[in-house]
DNA sequence: TAGTTACGTAGTTTCGA
DNA sequence: CGAAACTACGTAA
């Protein structure tokens, strides 16, 4: 390390990591930032330490004595200071400050032991986290202090050593490396591969130099043994020096076996931007699940990223997602099948013979991973997500931590700590309304729906945590306050003290904005953030929950459902569904497309005003409802439960016409078309029956022909069920599904001929329905039960459509009843 | 390293006869 | 043996 002359910067930057600990025994945290100074600079990694910190927690003030008690061992580390700060339940507390982080846990462990009464608040809060949400510090920040100039492995830093933090918004460009790792069954490491956009690299393990070697392409890079490997991947990383890296499921595979290994071979995963090595912790409750934590640097999944921003694929395979967002297959070459299990076994055969082969494939999964970052630019994603709401960039879920950062600092400012979580998850909430449906085929369907209903519900009517305690308060005080606004289950609304409703409008304004700009990075970031707000408040896993709260939001979505339903009606118009935030109005099936259109604009326009009139009449509050016109289905099918008359809830079927008639769209919500557990065949039957009813074709002969071509055999690729076990398999006690016979009768088999057993820990499963019951497919054995698939799949299809146009399956066939 | 409830369907197991 | 209860999964919003 090389010191340089120090200097006082003021620098604003993007935090990359972020670490609480106690050196010598001082509670002290260290930020990791990546700053740009100005235009023309290079960007800059500072290392700031901000020492002297003091760990706190709230006690009420009645539990003082006692704590001092509990405490009195040492005392001295400890102070408590009353603070004009009070609990929800009006009672005073006061805070306890540790000397240390190691004495902060220590009173923790005292205070929550069994021979105490205390109830201890706002102790789950790391010290870094509670440091830069009080400074309302959110992914970014400015900081000042001294700097030096150090070097690691050529890279050089900036240590700031006594830094001085506070709030700033920046945007800052982070580098990212992909890593992918290619190893044995039994995790013994082949090759590991690295791409970035201006790098890539193959290390392989090799013991000879066999002339196939010679010839290999330039990035590849060979290695003698396992242990060469690790220390030459772990030098690539310091030398590429990533601020991100990037893979898939890359922490839960690839860096749990790398530390794996590097243990095994005691090589240091000396990683860190300064040196320093890398930890690995696994998750408290989920043993498959664990973090890495590396000193100025990030791992982010890409698979955890892309669902983070609520992207979906029928399978998260690297495969699966890059053929869906890059529309290439994952594959050099074809023999590495899309069955796990073949592919190991190429895998290792390929690490045996050919190992180029291996190493371009391995390059290609890095490089996927690079592509899908760039085309979903899903790394700004995150980086907005963590500056409305100081999530780390790596933080997988994080709905609750976001509302925490955003909400406690201003609560603390309002003079309260937060409540702790409820017991037992709190009392159950109601959720969305769903309408009773009118089953049929229609032309002309209108879908109208509320914007962002459940953010635009805690806009209007206050809904917030601080807000009912103090409508409560104003209503014990005063039976008749006009200072409150009704919620449901009791709860009662402060007009003007709350802190939610403004954050949604800054919110809103903010996406307003991003969608303006075609950011869809940000607006994405922001919708999911204020839909989360909902999901939180009615989650027993936050300690703001309240079912008062949870409520008051989706009791009043059923109110706003319902009278815009009746308010429809009283309008001449017939609403035939609904759920949660949408209204199916069925038009006159004669009526223009331009007329619809016509009808649905003034529909919305006049319940939006009917609903600004009733806020300002009823609570005299802004309304910020807002019913959109969604889209026209030109025809329509709303089917009945099987086996009942009655209208079925979230499934139906619509299509829709692109206004200059050229283009259709064929929509389908919760039908089997668009269930995963059916098979293709299923799929597709329903897919075109349903296309030929809204096309006015008849469809008696397709139905007869598929039934035959099934029966025939012409169909067996389509036969497949795929499904997941969800649970371990030895847990299918209760009772024992198709899809986990299968995988009991594959895994007995897979015993018994020295295979691996696949199917035991929550895997996928696909299997066939043959005479002797559910095989899976690669261990499919008997003949195939043609019956089942056209009853349990064509015929249940099939009369399910049918009826609306007068026929049924069986009526189909009656010429034919010898047909099995 | 804690977002929710509502719903439909298939299949298995249990229960009462 | 048939109905009812229960399990399991995937989906809408």
């Amino acid at each position: 390390m090389i010191d340089a002359k120090a200097q006082i910067a003021a620098i604003e930057g993007q935090i990359i990591s972020a670490h609480s600990y106690d050196d010598a025994a001082v509670a002290t945290i260290e930020l990791w930032i990546k700053s740009c100074e100005g235009l023309s600079q290079e960007p800059t990694v500072h290392q700031l330490i901000i020492s002297d910190q003091r760990p706190v927690f709230f006690i009420h003030a009645s539990d003082t004595l006692q704590a001092k008690h509990l405490l009195r061992r040492d005392i001295s580390e400890y102070q408590i200071k009353p603070l004009p700060l009070k609990t929800f339940q009006q009672k005073a507390v006061v805070a306890i400050y540790a000397s240390n982080l190691s004495f902060f846990y220590r009173a923790r462990k005292i205070l929550q032991s069994v021979s105490s009464s205390i109830e201890i608040f706002e102790s789950d809060i790391s010290l870094h986290e509670r440091f830069l949400m009080e400074r309302f510090c959110y992914g970014t920040v400015a900081v000042q202090g001294n700097v030096e100039t150090l070097k690691y492995n050529e890279n050089a830093y900036q240590k700031v050593a006594q830094a001085k933090i506070k709030a700033a918004s920046v945007e800052v460009k982070l580098s990212t490396l992909s890593i992918d790792i290619e190893c044995s069954g039994q995790g013994e490491l082949f090759s590991i591969g690295f791409h970035s956009d201006h790098y890539s690299c193959v290390l392989m393990i090799a013991q000879d130099s066999s002339p196939e070697l010679q010839k290999a392409d330039a990035f590849i890079q060979f290695v003698g043994c396992e242990k060469e490997l690790l220390s030459a991947a772990f030098q690539i990383i310091c030398q590429q020096d990533p601020d991100v890296i990037i893979g898939w499921n890359v922490i839960n595979f690839d860096f749990r076996l790398l530390f794996k290994r590097a243990a095994l071979h005691k090589v240091p995963v000396a990683i860190g931007r300064d040196g320093s090595l890398a930890t690995w912790r696994d998750s408290r409750v989920d043993d498959s699940d664990g973090f890495v934590s590396i000193k100025g640097r990030v791992v982010i999944d890409g698979i955890d990223a892309l669902k983070a921003e609520t992207y979906q694929f029928p399978s998260f395979s690297l495969q699966a997602v890059s053929e869906k967002l890059l529309g290439k297959t994952k594959l050099v070459d074809e023999s590495y099948s899309s069955n796990a299990y073949d592919a190991l076994a190429v895998i290792e055969h390929d690490f045996k013979y050919n190992k180029v082969k291996l190493a371009r494939y391995n390059l290609q999964d890095c490089r996927l991973v690079t592509e899908i970052f760039e085309k979903t630019k899903v790394l700004d994603f995150l980086k907005f997500r963590s500056k409305l709401t100081g999530l780390p960039l790596d933080k997988r879920g994080g709905s609750v931590a976001a509302f925490t950062n955003l909400y406690l600092p201003k609560l603390h400012r309002a003079d309260y700590i937060a409540p702790n979580l409820p017991v037992g998850g709190g009392l159950a909430s109601p959720g969305g309304y769903v309408m009773e449906s009118k089953p049929g085929l229609y032309k002309n369907v209108l879908v109208l729906d509320f914007k962002s209903l459940y953010p635009s519900i805690i806009r209007t009517f206050k809904i917030d945590p601080l807000g009912l305690i103090e409508g409560l308060l104003s209503k014990e005080q005063d039976e008749n306050s006009l200072d409150v606004i009704p919620g449901f289950k009791g709860a009662f609304f402060s007009r003007d003290k709350h802190f939610l409703p403004d954050l949604i409008s800054s919110l809103w304004a903010q996406r307003d904005v991003a969608k303006r700009e075609k950011d869809k990075p940000k607006s994405n970031a922001i919708k999911i953030i204020m839909n989360s707000f909902y999901g939180v408040l009615g989650s027993g896993g936050c300690r703001f929950y309240d079912t008062r709260l949870a409520s008051s939001i989706t009791l009043r979505g059923h109110q706003i459902m319902q009278q815009s339903s009746r308010w429809i009606e009283a309008m001449g118009q017939e609403v035939i569904y609904g759920d949660t935030d949408s209204l199916f109005v069925a038009l006159d099936e004669s009526l223009s497309a331009a007329r619809c259109d016509e009808i649905a604009r003034e529909l919305v326009e006049s319940i939006n005003e009917r609903w600004r009139a009733s806020c300002e009449e009823d609570y005299k509050i802004p309304c910020y409802l807002e019913l959109e016109f969604e889209v026209h289905y030109t025809r329509f099918m709303m089917p009945r439960i099987r086996g009942l008359e009655t209208g079925s809830k979230k499934r139906y079927a619509g299509l829709i016409k692109s206004d200059d008639n050229n283009t259709e769209e064929l929509v389908f919500k919760g039908l089997e078309s668009v269930r995963t557990d059916w098979t293709e065949l299923a799929r597709q039957f329903q897919t075109q029956l349903v296309d030929d009813v809204f096309h006015d074709r008849c469809p008696v002969e397709y139905v007869k022909k598929t039934v035959f071509d099934t029966l025939n055999g012409y169909h067996d690729d389509a036969l497949v069920y795929r499904k997941r076990l969800r649970k371990p398999l030895h847990e299918y006690v209760k009772n024992v599904p198709p899809h986990a016979q299968a995988a009991i009768k594959a895994d007995e088999l897979n015993a018994q001929s020295g295979s691996k057993q696949r199917y035991q820990s929550r895997s996928w499963i696909e299997y066939v329905v043959t005479v002797n019951g559910p095989e899976a497919i690669e261990h499919l054995i008997s003949p195939i039960d043609y019956e089942h698939y056209v009853v349990k799949q064509l015929q249940v299809i099939a009369d399910g459509v049918l009826p609306f146009i007068g026929l049924s399956f069986d009526g189909l066939f009656e010429q034919q009843l010898d047909l099995f």
